[in-house]
DNA sequence: GAACATTCTATTTTT
DNA sequence: TAGAATGTTC
């Protein structure tokens, strides 16, 4: 055994002894998991009955990784006393059981659907809106997302009682990603720190989320001055990438230090012009990749595509979904999933779905309700993003469906082109697919509704198209149209939305890098635009190019044996 | 008021 | 390059 395994071992039992708040710092794949399941563990053994280890994370996916980690480490018996929740779901728990303390009556919860809608009538003013949210909280217990965590903090600090029935249920509580907790969040676990022991997984190196209202730079340090923990470095260690490969490359990348690149990493460019885009690029580089992997690991490999920004992630899908021919090869179609904010695309689907429904229902009827479903499109697109551009458009629909309903000569091309296309009549003939298809080929004749025509077809990258399609055979009327379409549609896209997340991991996937937190995939592809979602940039300061890196450092040691980096060919290399 | 034309600018968000 | 902001024309 080599001094430093020893060394690691010590440090290992010392943490295993401990008695106090810990802090265990390290990098990815360094085993603070590992060590925070064995500690649970140990912890578990001399819990009264009744008592649990309660472990937070920040996704569900997050959770995911932690409970399959678990299945290798530990009995079943141990299982059922290890509660690994992410905060969201403790905090709904807790608001609901006991936020009654707080206003008087249960508290319930705004969907994030509703909350949508609601928000809508704030017309973009995210003050507003947000003193809106505090309010509803605050005086009538309802509560959205955004507000949980604030409620279940101010119950843990306020309410004594109820801050002590959670510590003598959880004794232990770990917090994972804590480098990235926000302020409600750490309030909460700083409660609970009373009388728990409060076990913190760090690393400073992944903070990526530092531009999050209450997610602060300097948490690690208040949560030390606060808690005053045992201390615990595992940098050094690294059992991800056994010839530590990988990580040590992350960390030049991250400290811009020089560093000869690894074998396992390997630098595509592809030129600035030309018929060669960064698309078909990682599109040769995904099946390449695959391929190699493939004949190493003797075993389908799970590959992430991840990009720096969502518009990037979503073209490179499109481009991967289609058969794709260069100069030298022919690249197939390749399946994937896209870990993609799906309310814009639901909402250009709910425009789909209510053209659907045109042949049942008057000319009037029909047209105002797709009329509609396009300025909620725009809605949804304006609650997101805040230009004044799309809110003008809303605006423009608004006009064209009150001119409509009071039979007035309408103007705006969108309405002039969804009349013209249901006077030319619409024919379905009972197959969703076909139908699907003949509604969506309605989608064009403005701006607008070429946008939609494009925003639907990322319903197909969500891979909701066989619910929907079963979705649409039960609305089938033989009369010759979908009844209800639109409102069993949105109900379908709802649920798929919240499957998704407990679907098994498949083998292809793409995100942003943000969103790669806390995964792990064989391989990684790292997707650089021309233009656009570079990963380094002359023109940035200090602390964005600083931000960069540490995203950096994320993704590339998200992969467990290679990684392919995509670049243009002017790229600023990631090390001197 | 809406369409068309020109200029500019370019992240990241769990549930 | 596309999408948003700004300016111009009908």
């Amino acid at each position: 055994m080599k001094p430093s395994d020893l060394e690691l071992d010590a440090k290992r039992q010392t943490i295993l002894d401990s008695t106090g708040h810990l802090l265990i710092e390290g990098g990815p794949g360094c085993g603070k998991t590992t060590i925070a399941l064995l500690k649970a563990l140990k912890s578990i053994e001399s819990l009264d009955e009744g008592q649990r280890v309660l472990f937070l994370s920040f996704s569900r996916a997050a959770v995911r990784q932690i409970t399959d980690r678990m299945q290798g480490l530990l009995t079943r018996s141990v299982r059922a006393r290890l509660e690994v929740r992410t905060f969201h779901a403790f905090f709904l728990e807790l608001v609901r059981s006991h936020g009654r303390l707080l206003v008087g009556h249960p508290c319930t919860f705004i969907t994030p659907d509703r909350e949508r809608e609601m928000s809508a009538d704030f017309d973009g003013d995210k003050e507003a809106w947000e003193t809106e949210c505090r309010r509803m909280a605050v005086e009538e217990g309802r509560y959205v997302f955004g507000m949980l965590a604030a409620g279940a903090a101010q119950l843990l600090d306020g309410s004594r009682a109820v801050c002590d029935l959670y510590s003598s249920t959880y004794p232990v509580v770990i917090v994972d990603e804590f480098q990235d907790t926000s302020a409600d969040q750490w309030q909460a676990v700083r409660a609970l720190s009373r009388r728990s022991t409060v076990i913190c997984l760090a690393d400073p190196d992944q903070r990526i989320f530092g531009h999050l209202p209450g997610v602060d730079e300097e948490r690690i340090d208040h949560a030390v001055a606060h808690l005053q923990p045992d201390c615990f470095d595992l940098s050094a260690d690294n059992h991800r990438s056994p010839e530590g490969g990988l990580l040590s490359y992350a960390n030049a990348v991250l400290h811009h230090r020089a560093h000869p690149r690894p074998e396992s990493v390997t630098v595509l460019t592809y030129p600035l012009w030309g018929s060669v885009s960064c698309e078909i690029r990682a599109h040769g580089a995904l099946l390449a990749l695959q391929s190699k992997l493939e004949a190493e690991l003797g075993r389908e490999p799970t590959i992430a595509v991840l990009a720096a920004t969502n518009r990037l992630v979503a073209s490179v899908s499109e481009t991967i979904s289609e058969q794709n021919v260069t100069s030298r090869h022919v690249l197939e179609p390749v399946e994937h999933i896209v870990h993609w904010d799906p309310e814009l695309a639901a909402s250009a689907g709910f425009v789909v779905a209510s053209i659907l429904e045109w042949p049942g229902l008057d000319r009037l009827e029909a047209l105002s309700r797709t009329l509609k479903a396009v300025a909620d499109y725009y809605r949804t697109k304006f609650t997101k993003r805040a230009a004044k551009s799309t809110r003008s458009t809303v605006t423009t629909l608004e006009r064209s469906l009150a001119q409509l309903r009071e039979d007035k000569q309408v103007r705006a091309s969108t309405a002039k082109a969804l009349i013209a296309a249901y006077d030319d009549g619409l024919k379905l003939a009972g197959q969703p697919v076909d139908d699907w298809r003949e509604a969506r080929s309605r989608l064009a004749g403005s701006a607008e509704l070429n946008e939609l025509f494009k925003q639907v077809r990322m319903l197909r990258l969500l891979h909701a198209t066989d619910l929907l399609s079963l979705t649409l055979t039960q609305a089938w009327n033989p009369d010759g149209s979908y009844r209800d379409a639109a409102a069993q549609v949105r109900r379908a896209l709802a649920d798929a939305q919240l499957a998704q997340a407990e679907q098994d991991t498949v083998p292809i996937s793409l995100m942003n890098m943000h969103r790669s937190k806390g995964k792990e995939f064989d391989g990684v592809v790292i997707v650089e635009g021309n233009r656009h979602g570079r990963l380094l940039d002359p023109g940035w300061d200090d602390e964005r190019v600083q931000g960069n890196r540490r995203l950096l450092r994320v993704a590339i040691t998200r992969a467990r044996h290679r990684v392919v980096l995509v670049r243009p060919q002017d790229a600023l290399p990631l090390t001197p």
